[in-house]
RNA sequence: GCGGAAGUGGCGUAAUUGGUAGCCGCACCAGACUUAGGAUCUGGCGCCGCGAGGCGUGGGGGUUCGAGUCCCUUCUUCCGCACCA
């Protein structure tokens, strides 16, 4: 049969999955290997040409991998929470996951056809509940660390108590924020819950924190540093402003020197790794205190000092050194050493000593400089970048080195977010300085010896310094370390190592996200329990911010965390809505069906006991008591552990005993007494280290109670009791009945895909994020197949939290992915015709060949790519294409309507997307991943052209002819292969495994051309031959080989871990080779010479030929250089 | 402005450590087969030149017997960062 690729492919595809003949395998001897791509965001446009480029290019790996004897692990999901489903909520009221469900169909229908080798049983989803329990989850252990620089690593928040319990603040060397206090053991203790739960916050490692952050206004949310792109958002290009607010936040800071040095240890391309160290940003530097000059009013200064909140920098008086109630400015700067030249001190404007500093006559000034940069855009701060503005507060500050009064100015040129917001400025080794001095007069003093600063600031390290004090004469590194070191003597100052990184901001306002398992008590975060988790998003009405401009989250009805009992340990079915359990109101808003539904969940948990309630049950259910007992059973919002209803009588038993799950209980048992009923609390190890005890005390009580009429129970509560007023003094229990507020925000999308290779180790674990196990068997990712445009993003925060994960014992790598390829982008490539225009400008019926445009007024029009074959317009289709161009007419260049290119974004709106739908259909899976292959080198960006593929198609087809006759029926020999193509073949067996290790994949693509090109050159049908290229190809059109290693008698299924063939040089070995001869350097000849022939022997050899003879005309050689094996160079 | 990557036929590209520049394809040209060709096969295809030959890897210079590859310089394109003290 002819090569009936859609057949073959389809047959394959169904093997593949009824077989799972990909699964990878939890145990096996052999070695692991991780494959993995970034996942995709199932957008509603489905895939075109450009995103399977990279799933490719690993797949191809993958399965080479699993020749080679690896166990590959090599996954697929979606990152499936984020902005576009929720912009389309927003539009159409369709709710996200319905949505999302939806695009995820089409990207499944779409991947498979192009016939993948992932492990499908893996897949995950970060909005799936049972995913992002654990997204939610990592949260907590993050909530629940602080980073120790002693141990260079986070550890848990409970240490640091201990710490804070033992010896206080003293001693602890955390990254925390700035405004901590300094406190004793006694003043801790001392301190109330609160705030102590305020000071703890300033260590968190995720933590809520009033920050400057990028809001913008139109998506109605805060956005990361690399979600904003020169002033604009990076979705849908809104503009983007900075805004003062609550904002969640990573510590990622605190692992800033760890990203960095990290790189080094890791396979990645080096401009992706330069540009996370630029973001990084570390400069080494000092920071400066200048002394301000005793104020002309004493008052604004104290004042400032006593502000000491939010961004301040104010160094409070230190031990009585300073002047009595003055402060002092904090510089940074990576030039200590020029301290002597500094000639003013600029503040940005924001900085919180602005107001203090300036002085009554300069005060207008002031507002007036700040009015006027506030109302500057980001874009025209950017434009302006080169010109320089500012103004004097009239304050001046002492310069700690020589002990002179400094001007203070304020400039935009200062930025208040990096460093301290202050810099001291040195006109003559600064350019912005310089230009700044030049425009206000200030002094520009050289202090290097060599500096030249006529026109412009020299920042020279070299030379000597002068006009320098106690440095004069010294060179750069010996001055900047007695700065430094004098500075320290002084108090002025210390050596700092700064970082342009921020801590990045962890809240969006926004609905399609995970929430943060926090609720507020008392205006303060509270986790919520583990077992409540997972928090589950709550139905909104609409995807809108409230009109109170609360996050959509606030429009759900019941959004508040009730402390609760045993939560349900089965997450609820997809689609169905579990809050109502874990948080609602039955008495608001349930009906019997609701009270069904808990009921339920109740029997489902008594499935799922501990030890201890399991002892305890089999002694009260056997009348040890006299009464009748229930268990699991459903009061109210909660379920209780055992009940006596006719006492009214709830025995609880409390399995943990951190802080919060005791809140949680506390706040039960005080609605249960309000509700009537008696509450006994017992430990697991109370019940456990003597259950008849236990028992026994139950007995008593009971026996000490009245009977209770419980029989129309579930209506007292629903009418009655709602309306109990709350007793007095119950500000907690006001709170645990009406629900601690959860916190409105949710994730951002990088939460779910800073941990998701981990999930893929053990997909289905209801109990971890994934087992001990299966993380210490696949490590981390082998190789990591994505574009670079999650440089910074997603690259970084998932090193973040890999890192973090370790320190706390999750996970045993360091880094996450060892090797990293950034597959290049697919570009699209517009096609265009050009429409005359009249004489008034407007377009005609009329269309113009590309190459005749310039001697005609046209306008060019985007045209569908897919009715144009190699730029050649088929002026039928497009008469057809749409009805406005019906009646076209044109103007051709040699009969011909040529097309204009360019390369452009693949995009819709310019009518040049491809569809890899239409690619397979027409030529097949197999066509489709050669030739995206073929294209170019894989980290190359490029544009996609379809005209090529032909020749990729032909070689397949060429390919299957090897193994049939002229009448297509299969016919491969048994006769043994010759000399030449076991050459063919061992050629390409190394070529490719060569090619594969450099991730050159277009290279063997054309080795696979030659080599069959070869092989059908000599008729070569023989088995011996084609058995082996069949393995060596799979890898790269598997349908197509699989077919052909059935028909060669193998077993379906096999092929995908056969051995790949063993490379055998001796096939390989030449005799002889063409030496190129050339004279000077230009070759002019090939001669053949025995490759046995030594270089004296050749230059003999050579010398003797009369081709030679011709161009030496006589004359000896000056010098012959003989390389064997290569050249053979005649210089005359 | 700073940092990074890259410039090779009409096009996508290839070229171990410095060793025959243009492999493999597309497009194009010529031919064969054919009722037909958007099928298949054969041949040609960097530029100039009838040819001998010359010139050619963005430009200029250098090192070398020999440079697409190394060094200097310059231009262009793309990407990232952008007043980072």
């Amino acid at each position: 049969m002819d090569y009936q690729f859609a057949a073959i492919e389809k047959k394959w595809q169904q093997f593949w999955a009824d077989h799972q003949t990909f699964k990878a395998l939890d145990e096996t001897t052999k070695p692991k290997y991780y494959v993995l791509d970034m996942f995709p965001y199932p957008s509603g446009a489905g895939l075109h040409v450009g995103h399977p480029l990279g799933y490719i290019a690993s797949d191809i790996f993958a399965r080479y991998k699993r020749l080679k004897g690896f166990n590959v692990l090599h996954p697929m999901g979606y990152d499936s929470f984020g902005l576009p489903a929720e912009q389309y909520a927003i539009q159409t009221g369709q709710h996200p996951a319905i949505t999302t469900e939806a695009n995820i169909a089409t990207y499944r229908r779409q991947l498979d056809q192009i016939g993948f080798s992932f492990d499908w049983s893996r897949e995950v989803r970060t909005s799936a509940p049972d995913y992002y329990k654990w997204t939610q989850w990592i949260f907590m252990q993050l909530f629940n660390s602080w980073y120790n620089k002693a141990a260079d690593k986070a550890e848990s928040i409970i240490k640091l108590v201990e710490h804070f319990e033992k010896s206080g603040s003293v001693g602890i060397d955390a990254v925390c924020d700035d405004e901590v206090l300094n406190f004793t053991a006694e003043e801790w203790k001392a301190m109330s819950d609160e705030s102590r739960q305020t000071e703890l916050l300033k260590y968190r490692l995720t933590y809520l924190r009033e920050s400057t952050v990028n809001w913008c206004p139109a998506l109605g949310t805060v956005l990361a540093n690399d979600e904003v792109k020169d002033g604009f958002s990076e979705r849908g290009g809104y503009p983007v402003e900075q805004k003062k607010m609550m904002q969640w936040s990573m510590r990622i800071t605190a692992y800033a020197d760890r990203l960095l040095t990290g790189l080094d240890t890791i396979d990645w391309p080096e401009p992706l790794k330069e540009m996370q160290r630029n973001w990084i940003g570390k400069s080494v530097g000092a920071l400066v205190k200048f002394r301000i000059v005793a104020p002309p009013k004493p008052s604004p200064v104290g004042r400032a000092l006593e502000m000491d909140g939010g961004e301040a920098k104010v160094s409070p008086p230190a031990g009585g050194g300073d002047l009595e109630g003055a402060g002092a400015i904090e510089v940074f700067t990576t030039r200590a050493d020029t301290i002597f030249g500094t000639s003013f001190l600029v503040i940005a404007p924001e900085h919180e000593l602005v107001k203090p500093l300036t002085t009554p006559e300069q005060k207008a000034e002031i507002e007036a400089y700040i009015a006027q940069t506030k109302k500057k855009s980001e874009l025209e701060r950017m434009a302006e970048a080169k010109t320089v503005s500012g103004a004097f507060t009239g304050s001046y500050a002492v310069n700690p080195a020589n002990g002179e009064k400094v001007p203070v100015w304020i400039a935009d040129y200062v930025l208040a977010g990096y460093g301290t917001g202050a810099v001291m400025a040195v006109p003559s080794g600064d350019q912005r300085d310089y230009l700044f001095a030049k425009q206000y007069n200030l002094p520009i003093v050289p202090i290097i010896d060599i500096q030249n600063v006529e026109t412009e600031a020299d920042p020279t390290k070299e030379g000597r310094y002068i006009n320098s004090g106690f440095i004069n004469g010294l060179t750069y590194k010996d001055a900047t370390a007695l700065v430094i070191a004098k500075l320290e003597e002084l108090g002025a100052g210390k050596a700092k190592i700064n970082y342009r990184m921020r801590d990045a901001i962890f809240g969006r306002q926004r609905y399609w996200g995970e929430p943060v398992p926090v609720y507020f008590k008392d205006g303060l975060p509270h986790l919520i329990e583990e077992k409540d988790l997972p928090l589950i998003l709550p139905e909104v009405d609409k995807y809108l911010p409230t009109e109170s401009g609360e996050p959509p989250l606030g429009r759900a009805e019941e959004w508040s965390y009730k402390p609760s009992g045993p939560a349900p340990s089965k997450s609820p079915p997809v689609g169905e809505t579990l809050n109502a359990y874990l948080t609602g109101n039955y008495r608001e808003t349930a009906d019997s069906a609701y009270y069904e539904r808990l009921k339920d969940y109740s029997i489902a948990n008594r499935q799922d006991s501990t030890e201890a309630e399991n002892v305890l049950w089999q002694l009260l259910r056997n009348d040890q008591t006299g009464y009748k007992v229930r268990r699991q059973h459903a009061i109210d919002q909660f379920i209780a552990d055992f009940v006596f209803l006719q006492k009214g009588l709830v025995i609880e038993l409390d399995g943990h005993h951190h802080k919060l799950n005791k809140e949680a209980d506390d706040a039960r048992t005080e609605v249960l007494n309000h509700f009537g009923f008696i509450v006994m609390r017992f430990t697991n190890d109370e019940v456990l280290n003597n259950p008849k005890g236990v028992v026994e005390q139950i007995k008593q009580t009971l026996d000490s109670l009245n009977d209770r009429d419980l029989t129309k129970f579930s209506d007292s509560f629903t009418k009655s009791e709602a309306k109990v007023s709350p007793p007095a003094g119950g500000g907690d229990l006001e709170g645990a009945r009406e629900g601690f507020q959860y916190e409105l925000s949710t994730m951002p999308g990088w939460a779910g895909s800073s941990w998701y290779w981990y999930r893929y180790m053990d997909a289905h674990n209801d109990n971890e994020f994934a087992s001990k196990q299966a993380v210490e068997y696949w490590k981390d990712v082998d190789l990591y197949i994505g574009g670079s445009e999650h440089a910074t993003g997603h690259l970084l925060y998932s090193r973040f939290w890999n890192k973090f994960m370790k320190d706390i014992n999750l996970v045993i790598e360091e880094e996450p992915f060892k090797k990293l390829i950034n597959q290049g982008h697919i570009q699209g490539r517009s096609n265009f015709v050009y429409r005359l225009i009249d004489d008034l400008g407007r377009g005609t019926n009329t269309f113009v060949s590309h190459g005749l445009i310039k001697q005609y007024k046209t306008s060019p029009i985007h045209v569908d790519v897919n009715i144009i074959e190699n730029d050649i317009l088929d002026t039928a289709k497009f008469k057809a294409w749409r009805p406005e161009f019906e009646n076209a007419e044109f103007i051709l260049e040699n009969g011909k309507y040529i097309c204009g290119v360019e390369v452009e974004k693949m995009s819709k709106r310019y009518y040049n997307v491809v569809n890899p739908d239409d690619i397979v259909k027409r030529y097949g899976a197999d066509t489709l991943r050669m030739y995206e292959m073929f294209l170019g080198p894989l980290e190359q960006s490029k544009p996609w052209n379809t005209n090529g593929i032909e020749g990729v198609f032909k070689f397949l087809r060429k390919f299957w002819k090897l193994f049939h006759d002229d009448s297509w029926n299969f016919n491969v020999s048994a006769d043994e292969p010759t000399k030449a193509e076991l050459k063919s073949l061992h050629k390409i067996i190394r070529k490719v495994e060569e090619d594969i290790d450099r991730f050159s994949f277009n290279t063997s693509v054309s080795s696979f051309m030659i080599a069959v090109n070869e092989l059908t050159e000599v008729k070569c049908n023989k088995r011996a031959i084609l058995q082996d290229l069949v393995v060596v190809l799979s890898p790269y059109a598997p349908h197509i080989c699989e077919e052909l290693w059935v028909l060669l008698g193998n077993t379906a299924g096999t092929l995908s871990y056969a051995p790949y063939p063993k490379f055998n040089a001796a096939y390989l070995v030449e005799d002889e080779f063409a030496y190129p001869i050339s004279i000077n350097g230009k070759t002019k000849m090939n001669l053949n010479i025995s490759l046995s022939l030594e270089p004296k022997d050749i230059e003999a050899f050579v010398l003797a030929s009369a081709d030679v003879q011709k161009y030496l005309d006589g004359k000896a050689p000056k010098k012959m250089i003989v390389v064997k094996g290569r050249i053979v160079n005649i210089v005359l």
